[in-house]
DNA sequence: GGTTAAGTGTTGTAAAATTACATATATTTT
DNA sequence: AAAATATATGTAATTTTACAACACTTAACC
């Protein structure tokens, strides 16, 4: 938790004189890390000692510790205390709390993500037969993107929406494929249907789910994100933008463990896309 | 540009002691912000008002102002000066600056976005009588994702990543009828076609697209994100990221124009979902 | 080889932060 | 309700820190 949250967290605990300090520091918190303490002391009409030990509620080793954890809270502009949209955001302030909340998880997706099992994960998909990627709802999309990045690998790769196909697919599976389920909850009953039978084919399954959900149990590999789902009860947002960055570094460790050769066969596919667009020069007359 | 960058750019046109200084910020930045300048004077072996002296060359007005700035550059833990990923990176080194860029991106596009252009697209999103949302490779899948939010507002949206099925689409496409193209070069030549086709039949075209690309030429509404590609020059990225994430910010809007009675709405599309799902309590047994 | 300029270090001082202590205010106990 | 205790706040002294002014060193140039 950064500081400034942390000021408003505790706004409860605090003293009178303390409270006037967070006041100062909450109204403007730009000029804050620029005071001196005794400066911030006159603003906020209490004596400097006061400031001290408010820095120190916080946790912090003084005031100048404490200005350097309120820089650090303050580095991407002045974020929005409270993330959520609420009814009556102009769209000005829903945007940058949309902006914020998404980079506060990824954020925290990056704190938790497993590296290892990453690492596992990319040499599993390496040495893959076939890739499947399955995904229901809004990780349907998910699914697709991935498909779209393993392609260009010179994969077999599928990737289906509809639990029909997924079922039939998952059948089929041998020894030496690869599944990938994508759900945010991992409570999906019908992918978690798929992740077994695949399993039950001697398929390798990976899971990118929340850690301890029932599809979890199913999987062979299980990385998870837990991302708080912060902005809007009602649509999954954050959630499905840090599982599309998991994708983007999975197939990033998989292009690097193929090495430079395989770089160009990369290229090749993004120049065969050149005759379906307009170049700059065509653009610029 | 942040400090640390800046470190890095100048370090040809420092001094014999400055680049004494800055190698031993670089080398250990988080211990950097926690010193006095005696002892960072110490740990590189040169006097005090060295120290201060490359601080103002880096434009800040002292040591600790310095230490502000670079303690802002820290503030997502100590990031990869360098986010392009090299061959000979591990997964530790491959997914933080994954992770890293795509947040530096998602920063630089909440910077760039226009909101009013953003509110704009909202009203015309709110009014239309259907919505269509169109992209092809990797920005089908960002359709798909729109689709999978707005279907949800009870508007009919359609959603198709078949150029013939596009070009249908658009050619029936009326007034007041809605339709986003998707594309992070705006070079695709089918795209463009499908945008002046809705154009031409009184259709509103929005653009998430590059500015100044054909396709925004062809659109009623330009959003551009103009994010800098920097992670993978194969394939899509952050750019997609940031699509994604301007469809949730649309995606919000839409629901707060719609009032709080809507978002009840919203709740029973998500509730619907509770039957093909485990809940919490048969999992706990 | 001397002159100039840029770079670097030493000393001293002003400012800033923190400690220790004193006073005031609230809270509890009798 | 008064005394006792604990908590909060301020004052003054101390220590730490950053910086300015000056002196010295090194490199560059004529």
């Amino acid at each position: 938790m950064n500081v400034l949250e942390k000021i408003v967290n505790n706004v409860t605990n605090f003293s009178k004189s303390e409270r006037k300090v967070a006041d100062v520091i909450l109204a403007n918190p730009q000029v804050s890390i620029h005071s001196s303490i005794a400066t911030l002391a006159k603003m906020a009409n209490v004596s400097e000692p006061t400031v001290n030990r408010f820095c120190r509620r916080l946790d912090t080793k003084g005031f100048p510790d404490f200005k350097l954890h309120l820089a650090q809270s303050l580095a991407n502009g002045t974020p929005y205390v409270n993330r959520h949209v609420e009814e009556d955001d102009g769209p000005e302030a829903y945007t940058a709390k949309i902006f914020e909340s998404t980079m506060a998880a990824l954020d925290t997706a990056r704190q938790r993500v497993d590296i290892n099992t990453i690492n596992r994960a990319v040499d599993v998909l390496t040495q893959a037969k076939k890739i499947s990627f399955f995904g229901l709802g809004a990780s349907a999309s998910v699914a697709h993107d991935a498909q779209n990045k393993f392609f260009r690998f010179n994969v077999p790769v599928v990737c289906f929406d509809d639990i029909v196909m997924q079922r039939m697919s998952a059948i089929n599976s041998t020894e030496g494929d690869v599944v990938v389920c994508i759900s945010h909850t991992g409570r999906t009953k019908n992918l978690c249907d798929i992740a077994t039978i695949a399993r039950e084919n001697d398929a390798t399954v990976i899971g990118i789910t929340s850690y301890d959900s029932p599809l979890a149990k199913e999987c062979t590999l299980v990385l998870s994100l837990d991302v708080p789902e912060d902005t809007d009860m009602y649509m999954p947002m954050a959630s499905r933008v840090a599982q599309l960055v998991l994708i983007d570094i999975l197939a990033t460790g998989f292009t690097l463990r193929r090495g430079s050769k395989f770089r160009e066969n990369l290229k090749k596919v993004k120049d065969s896309l050149r005759g379906s667009r307009f170049d700059r020069k065509d653009f610029n007359n």
